[in-house]
DNA sequence: GTGGCGATTATGTATATACATATTGAAACG
DNA sequence: CGTTTCAATATGTATATACATAATCGCCAC
């Protein structure tokens, strides 16, 4: 390698930048699926012909993006692909599906009580381990199902929760009432659907789907992490708002 | 200086990720206004007693999360707050993918002017016939189409939009720049790929997509209709709140 | 087996250095 | 007087190097 030679001669595009969309490209495309190991950070940099250091800003930048995921001494590895942008509206189901004029049913298919396990805790981003409650849920429309419902609840944020069963009334209603909330964070995104929400859904596996998924804290306490899954002719959002000024 | 001498003793955080929110808050707070020169590189590595690389470090990722604005040979200044409404930045495509560290690319793919048929009355809510502008763009991350645009703009609200082609600029940014929208509705849901949005975003027919549809008035009268459609693993929306009322 | 422990390894952060690039301001020139 | 040139300056990108840190692997003792 050369001393201090800048400028690979690569159309004013940095080197870091370079390498950066080379792999993103590679992971967008799907040539490097979810869960694939890219190269060590001195294969690249000897694939590419440059320091580490180089190499070091490109990864760095794809993992605060999102795309990769770094681990010590094992590697950097492709995560879920996704973007991110904001929106807003909030909906209570009952409201929705009465909107529509079609009677509404409610329906509890499990419910969990058990110590959070790492998905538990990534969902709900808490930092240690402690009881929660999961709820697997469905909310018809007529005799159609309308929305798929998966539910943590942080039982340390809402012991009550525990005493309460959820056959007649909905996690959502509930917790309303009880659980004043600060802050929540939506996710909405399409997806395909497995096997377990095509038969909760009565659609085919692989039929697109709404996703819904929002977070909740109260006084920065995550209270519950929810996600709803609408079958793609059942749903549309509506959100309307006017300006806001900086 | 000192040679090497790691781990400044600072309660686990990294120090550019200290600097870096010294300076942000420094911007947040307002003691330092839109418009001022912060330190130099030189002045901020002497008062951290760091290597300029350090404060480099911090300083890009300021410039990159459009805090600043960096100008070689003048220095770095506090940038306008960017608080355009949540909407806005939304579905900046351009901002969404660069925040990604992709490349952006803008294509225009179709572009015509017609007296508006009983469709495109529909989408803008129009009352009587009118000329209208309909308009069929790419956005592309890299290599890969990230967003498919049909949009319709009204012509009688925007009428010099018929002597802009939409090769150069995209009609997002150039519709904020010209027409204060009062109100917009969102509708957001998901669908199969149709074979032109399968083609056009080189997935599968029948793939899972995310729609987000947007309509936007200005003072009362109809602007513009537009429909974004995006390959399901490219894109989560994500959305962050605190209740202002009820 | 299995439980601990050290060696190994990949990433994380920092350093000093080198040169490129863009922009500014002032000096030199026609 | 305007223009051109040039040096100074701040940022932009890259290098080689050094050491910290975390996680894993394999070895060894029990």
């Amino acid at each position: 390698m050369s001393v201090i030679e800048t400028a690979d001669a690569e159309g004013g595009v940095s080197l870091h930048q370079r390498i950066l969309s080379d792999i993103s490209e590679k992971i967008l495309s799907g040539a490097w699926a979810p869960g694939h190991r890219i190269p060590f950070e001195h294969e690249l940099s000897a694939q590419y012909n440059c320091s580490r250091m180089t190499v070091n800003k490109a990864l760095s930048q794809l993992a605060k993006a999102g795309l990769i995921e770094r681990r010590r001494r094992s590697g950097s590895f492709v995560r879920q692909p996704q973007s991110q942008a904001a929106v807003l509206e909030i909906h209570d189901i009952r409201v929705e599906v009465e909107a529509l004029g079609l009677p509404y049913r409610y329906e509890r298919v499990a419910r969990h009580k058990r110590r959070s396990d790492a998905e538990d805790r990534a969902l709900l981003e808490l930092g240690a381990a402690g009881p929660v409650l999961a709820l697997e849920c469905r909310h018809f429309a007529g005799k159609r199902p309308f929305a798929h419902e998966q539910r943590l609840i942080n039982l340390a944020a809402v012991p009550e929760a525990v005493d309460e069963e959820f056959l007649a009334i909905a996690p959502s209603p509930w917790l309303i009432g009880r659980v004043p909330w600060s802050e929540a964070e939506h996710r909405i995104r399409a997806v395909g659907a497995d096997k377990r929400i095509a038969a909760a859904l009565y659609i085919a596996t692989g039929a697109p789907c709404l996703v819904v998924e929002r977070r909740t804290w109260s006084a920065e306490h995550p209270v519950t992490h929810v996600r709803f899954t609408y079958a793609a002719d059942s749903h549309t959002l509506v959100a309307r708002f006017r300006p806001s000024q900086g």
